[in-house]
DNA sequence: TTGACTCATGTCAGATATGACATACAATTC
DNA sequence: GAATTGTATGTCATATCTGACATGAGTCAA
């Protein structure tokens, strides 16, 4: 079934699934893409405030060192699922993630927002 | 580093990184299944609610129905990425994104719980 | 300095996910 | 009951992700 709106337009000669949807996938890229650099955030903030090292998280996800650091920058071979199955190993409730994945990150990092301050 | 409690544990011989891992990791995998059943779920909500077929938006997402098909039903060969790219691509913001993740779909479907109503 | 520790990045063989296709099933319409 | 439309499922070649390893760089204490 299409809408009214988009049998009109097909029938106009418009290609619709083309232009338009190639703009559509850049931004859901776009957002992917942020949501994947909040969740890399905060697997580092919570390791780091459970006094883990790279290589401990490792261990507890079943993945070596190499992995978490990719994991962490999040590196463009690291899935969205390692990203959350590293939060949910971390102790994240599936609440935290959403926060997480449902909250755009300010552009600028705690530490400029300080230097900001003054 | 580690945790004193880790490290009273591991002199007390247990083996840190072994058993119980494998408990979070088990947990950890099933709350994915499970965010992945409730994003599935909103796909379909999604697409119906804007009147295409599996066939409309595996084009948007420049897939074929079929794997439309396996998305809605979170195929096991289904990934977080394509879950979270469909939505995106059918309009879902980051914060709709991120209620679907953080909430627990209730084990009730709404017909059951109309049902149970009478 | 040397060594131990922590994190980052490149590489690669093997595992997993992908789009595409064929096909099957259900509901509608003719 | 034949055709059409929308959806589900199996298969497969290829693309992407994965853990593991090697290695470099930075920090800190001996």
């Amino acid at each position: 079934m299409k809408t009214s709106k988009q049998k009109k337009l097909e029938a106009a000669g418009w290609q619709v699934g083309s232009t338009a949807d190639f703009l559509e996938l850049s931004e859901a890229e776009e957002m992917l893409v942020n949501m994947k650099l909040s969740l890399a955030a905060e697997v580092k903030t919570l390791r780091i405030q459970l006094n883990l090292t790279q290589q401990d998280l490792a261990k507890r996800i079943g993945s070596s060192q190499s992995r978490v650091a990719k994991i962490e920058v999040a590196d463009k071979t690291v899935s969205f699922d390692l990203l959350v199955r590293s939060l949910a190993v971390l102790g994240a409730s599936r609440s935290h993630i959403g926060k997480i994945v449902g909250t755009r990150k300010s552009k600028l990092s705690s530490k400029k927002r300080l230097a900001r301050q003054k």
